[in-house]
Order: structure tokens, then C-alpha cells, then sequence
DNA sequence: GATCAATCAATCGCACACGATTTAATCGTG
DNA sequence: CACGATTAAATCGTGTGCGATTGATTGATC
């Protein structure tokens, strides 16, 4: 029996935390692609644009760290919005190790298309403003304490399991 | 201007509903990866035995309901659950267009563990039982308002925008 | 200042997600 | 019964995510 008094078979998607981030996660991207369509970039593609919007010239790993995701998935993806001509990438004169990424003009006008069209999604959600603020406050907790218990795992030998309700 | 005061060209990833559900659920995925690989099955595959121990002979499509996924990506996915021994896929007799798959033997014990295993994580996260119940119906609300929208946006012609908060 | 460890990006392979299309089976209408 | 329309699953191509490894550069220590 769990916390929630569900027997482990009896547990089902509706109970689980991560189900609804994910489905939810996943229905934000597909609301997003018509807009995006028009503009030829990916959802994935417009994040690293914000990214870049807000602090521009990053390294890789500048902009893996504010999106979670490392060099593996930037790296064909930067190529990408490279070869769009949304982006500029050239290696640190100061380290060479390192490759810096900026936006181009169309770059930064396609950020700002991005963003405009994100806002009417807005309309079509019911929720209120509070709710919304409050809710991506809840859900980023959420996520740093996922990231940092992992960190803590990478370091620390495994503790005994302790059940506890649906994730 | 937004609702929230901000100009676009200001919005940042913390300002986006979005991405908290994307790197939340990217976070998620992380998290269960270690438990799930030693069961030699991914997040994804977790998620349809969880489906199929709640509800067992479903076909492609009604798992597809469930997840809101499609046969594009269940397809594959099922194949590679079949081969490893967790399902089973057969013809519907009466309606030779549908595949019904069942949990194995095999399958319903790896489910079992699974859940128990998911059942651990909740040790890592520091927000009470509460809290993530009342999360879960809110981002469940809204994947659930976002697929509908998508489904509305179908059936009717396009709205003028209307500019509105961060998403 | 030579050498070894650490760091950063890139590469490779695999498994999703998903738009678009195809194939096969069933249904609806005449 | 025929036949076009509908439905279900499968297939195909592209773009992520990510574990594992590689290659190149820098840093640390002697």
C-alpha cells in the first residue's frame, strides 16, 4: 500500500505526477508547431533562441546549463539554426575548447516572431494569470528538486527505499 | 507589452509555462532512468504498462487515447516491449484492422516493479503529498485545455490574436 | 616545461514524438 | 453486390534527448 492507499497494481496514470507533466509537456509542443511551422524552427530550436534573446553570445554549455540539456543535443541543433542563419557560431579566441553562440539580425527578428505568436496561445487556455505564475513557480520547484536529488545521488552511496505515492 | 508587462524581446525561459513542463518532464524522465534501466525498459515503455496493467487488452489506438500518443510512435514501441517478452500483440478477430496487446506474464511482474521502484523517487522530492496531488490535476487541466484548443482549432476558422502572458 | 588530469564540444547509437503517407480492413450508400 | 469513403495500424523521414565515447585544448603538478 502506498501513501495514497493505492496497492502498486492498482496505480494507474492518472495517479502519476510525471504522466501529466509529460502528456502536458507534449501538448505544449504540439500547440506550438503550427506557429513555429510558419517560422521553420522546432520548439527545441525556440528555446535556445529565447535562450539566446535574454543573454546573447553563450558558450554551449552556458546555454545546456539554462536548459538542461547538454552538448549532445545542442550541438546538431545550433547546427541547424546555424545553417537557417539564425545563429553564429565560432570558437573562444580566449579558449579554444569552447564555441560561442550569438544571434544573427534574422536571428533576433525571428525570436521576437516567435514570441509575439506565443502569446495568443494564451488566449486559448482557460486558466487565470495568477494561476498560471503560481503554477510555473510549483512546477520549476518541482524540477530542481528532481535535477538536485540527482546530483546528490551521483555523490552519495544509494539509501534504502522508502515507498511513497504515485510520481 | 504583455498582460505581464514585459516586451517581448524581454521574455525570458523563466517567464514561459512551457518550459518548466519541459524540463520538468526531461527532469522526470532523468530521474526514473537508473531504476528503469535495470529493468531494461525507457520512461516511455514504463508508461504503456502502467496503461495496460490498469486497463489489459487494449488496442493501439486506445492506448494511444491514453497517452495521447499516436500509432507512429506506439508502433515501434510495442514491437520492441513484444520482443522483450512484456506484451503480446495479436490481430482483433472480429476487426482484423486492430491490434490488441496484453501484458505477459513477465510484463504485468515488470510493471509491478516498476511501481515500486517509482514509488521510491517520491522519497527525493521535498513537496508534501498534498501539493503534488493538487499540481497534478492543475497541469492535467491545462494539457487537458491545450488539446482541446488543438481539436477546436481544427473544426473552426483561425481567431484574431489577442497578446497575452508568458506560456 | 613536460606530463597527466580535467574540461569542452563533437560524435555515435538508440529510442522516442510526430507530420505525412501507405496499406489493409470495414462501413455506407446505392 | 459493388465501390467509394472511412478507419486502424504501419511505415517513412526529421528532429530531438541522452548515455557513452572521442578529440582537442587547457590547467595543475612536479
Amino acid at each position: 500500500m502506498t501513501r495514497d492507499g493505492l496497492k502498486t497494481e492498482e496505480i494507474g496514470l492518472e495517479d502519476l505526477l510525471c504522466f501529466a507533466l509529460y502528456s502536458a509537456s507534449n501538448a505544449f509542443s504540439r500547440a506550438y508547431r503550427p506557429m513555429l511551422d510558419q517560422l521553420q524552427i522546432t520548439y527545441a530550436q525556440y528555446l535556445v533562441l529565447v535562450t539566446l534573446g535574454a543573454a546573447d553570445d553563450l558558450t554551449v554549455g552556458e546555454i545546456g546549463e539554462r536548459l538542461f540539456l547538454e552538448s549532445n543535443t545542442l550541438t546538431p541543433l545550433l547546427k541547424r539554426l546555424e545553417a537557417a542563419g539564425f545563429v553564429e557560431r565560432r570558437r573562444d579566441a580566449n579558449d579554444e575548447r569552447q564555441v560561442r553562440v550569438r544571434l544573427t539580425e534574422r536571428g533576433r527578428a525571428i525570436r521576437g516572431e516567435a514570441c509575439r505568436a506565443t502569446l495568443t496561445l494564451a488566449e486559448h487556455i482557460p486558466q487565470g494569470l495568477d494561476d498560471m505564475a503560481s503554477l510555473r513557480g510549483q512546477v520549476t520547484a518541482l524540477r530542481d528538486a528532481l535535477t538536485r536529488s540527482a546530483t546528490e545521488a551521483r555523490n552519495a552511496p544509494p539509501r534504502p527505499p522508502i515507498p511513497a505515492a504515485g510520481l
